[in-house]
DNA sequence: CTGGCTGCAAATCTTTTGCATCCTG
DNA sequence: CAGGATGCAAAAGATTTGCAGCCAG
């Protein structure tokens, strides 16, 4: 693709959202990553973030994820995985699995093919156990 | 699962909707479909057509795609089935492929699944030939 | 020195909500 | 006639942008 991962000035603010998302399996939203963020660096405002978090994912160091309908979600596993989402209560967790999903001809036609993404829907035990 | 498709009050407004939606496959944004509901009537509000939209979504009348990080889209096949799109232009198409997807024990464990959604990205021809 | 990055505020865009009025069933 | 639906405007969120000052190479 076109976008190569340049190289990127490694701000102490981009090393943190850096350091926040590494390893983190709980894909947080551009929110979450800001909260966290206010702790080490009060400073760090909100458009520092997203621009930090938009810059990181050209980048190819996080991906942005379209399963919540409420907001993006950022994963740092750069490796192609699926996600089950909890339609409740938003928990997103991974689906390592490869399916190796093949797009017929009629349809793939005309298109170059990128990559896919799974997204199962489910609602979980908490939710559940918490009456509906 | 819980929301039954109750009884809908059909008034003329929600009959465009569901009208203009019958057999349309561009997978239309709220925007789209409210600038075609102005033609027909031009006191419909944007509120209406949200409101609206979500009533329909809820009455299992049409399904709401997350798979535009921009802006939901809006399908009214309900058959399942999974979807193609041109992260440049946003053009959705339809894949009907049934892939009989299925979660290993470790990952549903705990999860009540309800359904997928397999997201394919690629680039259009139209596109492509734009340049880039 | 220069361009990129930050911080702040304001702007934009999508979607939701409050409320008075209207209309369907 | 009653409750739900509409229309309008304003609110609420999420995300983006403009711009001046700052910092690193």
């Amino acid at each position: 693709m076109r976008e190569a991962p340049r190289k990127l000035k490694m701000t102490p603010q981009r090393l943190a959202i850096l350091d926040y998302l590494r390893d983190n399996v709980k894909h947080p939203s551009a929110e979450t990553i800001f909260k966290a963020m206010k702790d080490k660096f009060p400073t760090m405002s909100f458009a520092t973030v997203y621009n930090t978090l938009s810059t990181l994912s050209k980048a190819n160091r996080l991906r942005e994820l379209t399963i919540d309908p409420e907001k993006k979600r950022f994963d740092p596993d750069l490796k192609p995985h699926h996600h089950l989402i909890c339609i409740r209560c938003g928990k997103i967790v991974d689906v390592k699995v490869d399916y190796g999903l093949k797009l017929p001809y009629a349809v793939k036609k005309g298109f170059e093919i990128i990559g896919n993404h799974i997204e199962f829907y489910g609602i979980c035990d908490e939710c559940r156990s918490l009456g509906k």
